[in-house]
DNA sequence: TTGTATGCGTTATCAG
DNA sequence: CTGATAACGCATACAA
């Protein structure tokens, strides 16, 4: 046995090696159908499997079965560390299912986009997780997605048309909110991230809840908006905020990119954190546990979205009409070093 | 016209509708044979596919041209920093020709390494970048592999059986090495990688010959052996060069997440970075310049690593008996915070 | 329980 | 220059 098999070995090697027909091979290698088959061909078949090496060749059963087993995943930026472990849940969720993911960068290019989709459809993905929706999202109802299962991870729109997996932004933001307010501040301010994003729009919210609902006003003098999630825009709103001569005690950064843009910013002011100023960021990014001073920051479950989103997608490809749903996470305070009481004045 | 098109149409619908056979209209698809076709014709075709939104069945065309447009990647782990910026390189290199990057995360198990390169023959993959090869590794010469084209990336063997793409390690360590000598340290320890990568051994040959070159010893006192490259390695490695009480004025650190373990063990020994020991890391992970002390590292071209492995990969699918080439990118020092000149005992 | 026949959507070969 | 035909490898309805 054992010769060397120079060729990938088809159904046909398998079936002839087994003494049966390639239909019969077929049966007896899948296992919904095996139980059509007698105990010993079987047997015979796997073995002859086993010898040959045999695969199944990928691109002949996709044909065949009109499924690719192949899920498409959209995201803006995989050197973005928000991602990979969004990435990883997903690929670690679907691996076992026997599906694969083909990974996609698009950048902020909402064209780049509708090519990447595209290029996915003609790959005939069952599916698509997507990470790059804004709250207005149009390419979403666009012809070529049209009955494509779809869930939105991270990031959601404004109508709930798809199923979407996301973490609780308000709450994030509101639980920030509270722990700055039990140090003692009341003039915190907001570096709000873009208003397109459901992150930044719902982080703003929370925000805005979390100081009313103790009572405590946030004027807009205390409100910036940064275009992007840059470190290079947090340096510019924290900026900002210095320069309006509002007064404040702490900054609250819509995400951890934007926090550390704020803490160059209040450091080449002359300002140190957290004594003059304390700063939370949002994220949890690698290594913001060790920089000075190591940042309080909001964590999200990112590994676990991006496994649930999974989950959600596979739901709705083996159960088409299944139901829309918006899975919310729930995001974790955790307290560094760069939140403090505020200095009395 | 553009009745709704509920299914995808198929290259007979787009025939039909040019009032062409469905062989012609392939003909006049396809770049390659669309010369064979009468310009009037080519241009019905074109448009009559236009018109139904005609995209190729990637599985037919694939089964039928035996090419599946697709690579393989295999990685250690995407959520570690190392390794994103590469895939980028990689991606953004195959898209414009037309393929697509399979992605898989297998850890440290090398049978998980077998699983994954299975899955992927399964689906046809053309070829495989491999970033996580030792300089030890039979894998890549079981029956499998046999033919596929292959390209190391990051970590090479020993053999140079495969094209590679490779940081110069030898060359950052001696540079690291050169820089804490000009600064007047002497007395250098270094924490080694795992030998058997080849980033470990080649970074560890790179001190020692940057240290035997400069008429300094580098005794064995002063070196010690990571198992991994984490943080709590690094840990390990720094408290036991404190505990050897061989004195020392520098540590280099086969990667920046060991010099992570380092300054914190230097730390909690009561030492200062660098004021007591300078430090130097490797790889230039993201926030490294935002720590304390903003660290000194090696800076990689990983990116470039990763399109170069592409290019490689691509050559050597379209050419499959092309020559075996290593490529060796410079690595670069970055100068920061974490190294001064020793002080004067 | 197994074999036969057919087709998934393309492209390549061979006539015309 | 174009049409007919076959084949890529597999899974399934149908027949035996």
């Amino acid at each position: 046995m054992a010769e060397e098999p120079s060729e990938r070995a088809t159904l046909w090697a398998v079936a002839r090696r087994a003494g049966v027909h390639a239909a019969t091979a077929s049966r007896a290698l899948n296992e919904a159908t095996r139980p059509l088959v007698a105990p010993d061909t079987i047997a015979r078949v796997l073995r002859a499997a086993r010898d040959l090496n045999y695969h199944p060749n990928h691109a002949a059963r996709s044909l065949r079965t009109q499924r690719s087993m192949t899920i498409g995943v959209v995201i803006p930026d995989i050197t973005n560390s928000l991602f990979p472990p969004i990435v990883r849940g997903i690929e670690d969720f679907l691996a076992p299912a026997g599906y694969v993911a083909l990974v996609a960068n698009t950048g902020r290019d909402v064209d780049r986009e509708r090519v990447v989709m595209r290029e996915m459809l003609a790959r005939s993905v069952e599916g698509i997780v997507l990470a790059t929706a804004r709250r207005d999202y149009p390419l979403l109802e666009e012809p070529p997605l049209r009955g494509l299962p779809v869930v939105l991870v991270n990031r959601v729109t404004d109508d709930a048309l798809f199923s979407s997996v996301s973490t609780d932004d308000r709450l994030g933001a509101r639980l920030a909110v509270a722990h700055l307010l039990d140090l003692g501040h009341r003039r915190i301010a907001h570096i709000a991230g873009p208003d397109s994003l459901s992150t930044g729009f719902g982080r703003k919210s929370g925000y805005l809840e979390g100081m009313r609902s103790a009572g405590v006003s946030a004027p807009a003098s205390l409100l910036v908006a940064a275009d992007s999630y840059a470190e290079e825009e947090g340096y510019r709103c924290a900026s900002e905020l210095l320069g309006r001569r509002s007064p404040f005690t702490a900054i609250l950064a819509a995400n951890d990119m934007l926090a550390l843009g704020a803490l160059r910013a209040l450091d080449e002011h002359g300002f140190r954190c957290p004594e003059d100023y304390s700063l939370v960021g949002f994220n949890d990014m690698p290594l913001v546990d060790r920089i000075t001073p190591p940042l309080t920051t909001i964590r999200l479950p990112q590994y676990e979205a991006g496994s649930e989103a999974a989950r959600l997608l596979l739901d709705r490809i083996r159960q088409r009409d299944g139901p829309v749903s918006a899975v919310l996470l729930a995001p974790k305070l955790v307290v560094r070093r760069s939140t403090c009481p505020p200095t009395p004045v």
